[in-house]
DNA sequence: TATATATTGGATTGAAGAGTCCAGAAATAA
DNA sequence: TTATTTCTGGACTCTTCAATCCAATATATA
């Protein structure tokens, strides 16, 4: 199913051209913001005629929506490796807590959110993808590991909804916030552990089968 | 000092006037956000002409500051209100957490916050602003709260500021990006109780002086 | 080679909207 | 009244960019 056309009549496409301008505009649209770039300027950067963009993109508005698809496949590629392997629920707790962490409070991530922040308004459904692409999937993700933990007998709690949702919000604390408003460096490999481990321990205390 | 002033001599400034133009860019703004809304439709709306919106603000930006300085000042007004009856600790933090989720859950904070995402990039400062001027008050006064019940020895904790963070973390859990990004009706009285039930509960099982 | 499509750079169009100019009307102190 | 300032409505200037048009050139198939 990958190469079976038979090549149209003239000039081919060139499908790294299409690459490089995508690639450009990512990273121009994450620098800048949606507004601050002219589609000039993703051209150039991407070593292409304008006229070339519009003929892979009908419009500013479409280039952008597919920058901001390939951001949310990425972030779904990352979960794919966030693989759980079976062991004590609080080591898996731990283990997943930081590349939760640590992936949630990337530059990138953060970046993302930002931008959707910010053009939410002017494209709709664009909030809506992010959230579910990205946090409620974790959330989802979270508390089924919470559900078998506790149908071992591990845990004890009638709603691991919200028991994912506590020690989520535990994990993250306020550096969302921090981090969104003013511009802080990204957090150390230190605190994050640090913040994962709290997370845990509170979340255990509250938790903990042995009530 | 309020009224010494002799009065000029011409015309005089109609307050009425500057009052309603920044009413209606507060009210438009809340709305539609910055880019969306043209200064016309201010002046319009506010029942004056364009040229004495310019007389009063040098231009749009200046007005937009304007208007997020009222706004954010009205936000520090409402943390006046809350003031704590010193009582036993966890109706404390009952109380305290009914205001302060209604608060920041409130549409017209919850918007106020879109509107600073959106335009923090082209606005320097004005993410900072928002923070200090909001969460990280709030954050501030609960750590307050808690580290004086820590001296009277109703709560244990050496770091009354993570004990503030996790407490937060635990009444907003997810709500704040859900409704961020989906398009939700304001939270309920019923639901808010219940989140800060359930968050003053976890949180006393960490906290709480008979360990 | 003939035909078809892509790419290029450069010029051009078109729309939107911020901010200005101006001449007359309105409000106020002297 | 008169001088002085504000307000009004509307036309006007200026800038910025997205998007288009075009003539020349490049790359492919048949």
């Amino acid at each position: 199913m990958t190469t079976t056309e038979r090549r149209p009549r003239g000039r081919p496409k060139d499908m790294d051209k299409r690459a490089a301008i995508i690639a450009s505009a990512r990273a121009l649209f994450f620098e800048r913001g949606l507004e601050a770039v002219r589609v000039e300027e993703i051209a150039v950067a991407a070593g292409v005629s304008k006229m070339t963009v519009y003929a892979n993109y009908p419009d500013k508005a479409s280039l952008f929506e597919a920058v901001m698809n390939q951001q949310g496949a990425r972030m779904q590629d990352a979960f794919g490796h966030l693989q759980l392997n079976p062991g004590k629920i609080d080591e898996t707790l731990l283990q997943f807590g930081r590349t939760f962490l640590t992936f949630l409070l990337s530059p990138e991530i953060m970046r993302f959110d930002e931008i959707v922040s910010a053009e939410m308004g002017r494209h709709p459904g664009l909030g809506q993808r992010f959230y579910h692409g990205g946090p409620n999937r974790l959330w989802n993700t979270l508390a089924t590991v919470i559900a078998a933990a506790d149908g071992k007998g591990e845990l004890k709690t009638d709603d691991p909804e919200r028991a994912a949702e506590d020690l989520i919000s535990l994990w993250l604390g306020l550096a969302p916030l921090r981090h969104r408003f003013n511009e802080l460096p990204p957090m150390s490999e230190q605190e994050i552990m640090d913040r994962v481990l709290h997370g845990v321990a509170v979340f255990m205390k509250m938790y903990c089968a042995g009530d």
